[in-house]
DNA sequence: ACACCAAGCAGCAAT
DNA sequence: ATTGCTGTTTGGTGT
């Protein structure tokens, strides 16, 4: 347990990733309560002192602390107890620890950013770029925009000149995606003093939406899903087979 | 490498929990596509083969796959490339390795689950059990009750005796919960062919959402988070100072 | 399986 | 800092 100690604590102010397999409780307070009875984890400390606790199953971290925490090993007869604190998010977890399987930890070198393609700015990117997809006649004005009541993923004209505002949804569009464009259209018409279309442009729409979109005049546009990052000759891989 | 392929395979058919740091780069194809250049990350599969790779920063892993993907480690000449499949959901991820800092695993031992108080199914029992906090002479009828226009949780009577819809928020109430507020009520007086109230019950709400409930006649009750767990003077600890 | 919704949501952008 | 909103959302519950 001291050589534990010593070896998390050199870790903890050398800011090194900790990863560490340990029996133990996990209990947490703060926008929530919760406890969770013993059993062996991973737990996690990373280098901007953000704490995960993960069971052997599921993708999310049982417990968690935010980035900026404080991280204390405080040590008993046979056990010890690692204490996080957040104190200006009022969070604190405990980890009552019974035993410790292993311990590593190392200075990450690691300054690259993840460059993500096929987001829902992307869609209404290639929506405004192809606006044949939404409808016939469909003339973008504008995209991203932010108001009072919300914010608009793309507007612009009908082919007959009327205001027409784009909701997009990657998958399905659910009850939620009608209420959140009902709610632009009628900023928008509020603003303008003019009628205002609704289109909710999506590859899916889930029966009860399409029943309320439909109650609103709404009309539902079927749009594939957005294309993908290109890659050069040097990055075709293993995926392709 | 060898050896790291060889403990790697031994861990994963033995449905060890594995965690092991790397420089690589990480390629992901799904539901959308994404590149991550090359850096120092800890690497986890976990025994029902969910895979993690974190960054040593933030909260959320750069990389992930869902539980029952298949990962197998193909050696090169001085690298090797791990590759992750899950066919049935379409995602195949990637990581290119150069270097391998250390690899741990284990059979964890864990049936536990977590025990959570202070989400918003609490705030509506305690809602339903004092119904003076929405509004005085509040007479609830249901809570949690699903219908074709959403879910509601909390209804009942004025002290009028006009059906009265309460939406919950545990933190702030934006502009999303006065639109669902709004398709509850609505939903509610086609249904019953009467007058229906709406009422936001939460400790906040933002200027917007607050005109926006004004304008369509709604009510915000500020009402303060639901209790914490309570716990026994056994599990009096730390917390406490 | 699908749909709806909360989350100790996290993270990001814009105000 | 607050607000609004997307997410490779995840996870849970109900139909």
């Amino acid at each position: 347990m001291e050589k534990f100690k010593a070896r998390l604590e050199n870790a903890l102010s050398n800011n090194h990733t900790i990863v560490f397999s340990a029996r133990c409780t996990v209990d947490y307070k703060g926008r929530a309560e919760a406890f969770l009875p013993e059993g062996d984890r991973f737990v996690i400390i990373k280098s901007d002192k953000a704490l995960l606790v993960h069971q052997p199953q599921g993708n999310t971290p049982v417990n968690y602390m935010k980035p900026g925490s404080r991280h204390t090993l405080i040590l008993d007869d046979d056990s010890c107890t690692l204490l996080s604190e957040n104190h200006s998010l009022k969070e604190y977890l405990e980890i009552a620890i019974k035993d410790i399987h292993f311990l590593e930890s190392r200075k990450l070198d690691d300054n690259s950013k993840l460059s993500l393609a096929g987001n829902e700015r992307d869609m209404s990117d290639h929506l405004f770029e192809n606006p044949e997809l939404v409808e016939p006649g469909f003339k973008p004005v504008s995209r991203e925009e932010q108001t009072k009541y919300g914010f608009l993923d793309l507007w612009g004209k009908d082919e007959n000149g009327i205001l027409t505002v784009v909701e997009c949804k990657r998958y399905l569009a659910d009850l939620a995606a009608v209420t959140q464009l009902r709610r632009y259209v009628e900023r928008m018409e509020h603003e303008k003093k003019q009628k205002v279309r609704g289109i909710l442009a999506a590859p899916k729409i889930s029966a009860n939406a399409k029943k309320m979109l439909e109650d609103w005049g709404f009309r539902f546009s079927p749009v594939d899903p957005p294309l993908r990052l290109k890659r050069d000759q040097s990055q075709q891989n293993l995926f392709e087979y």
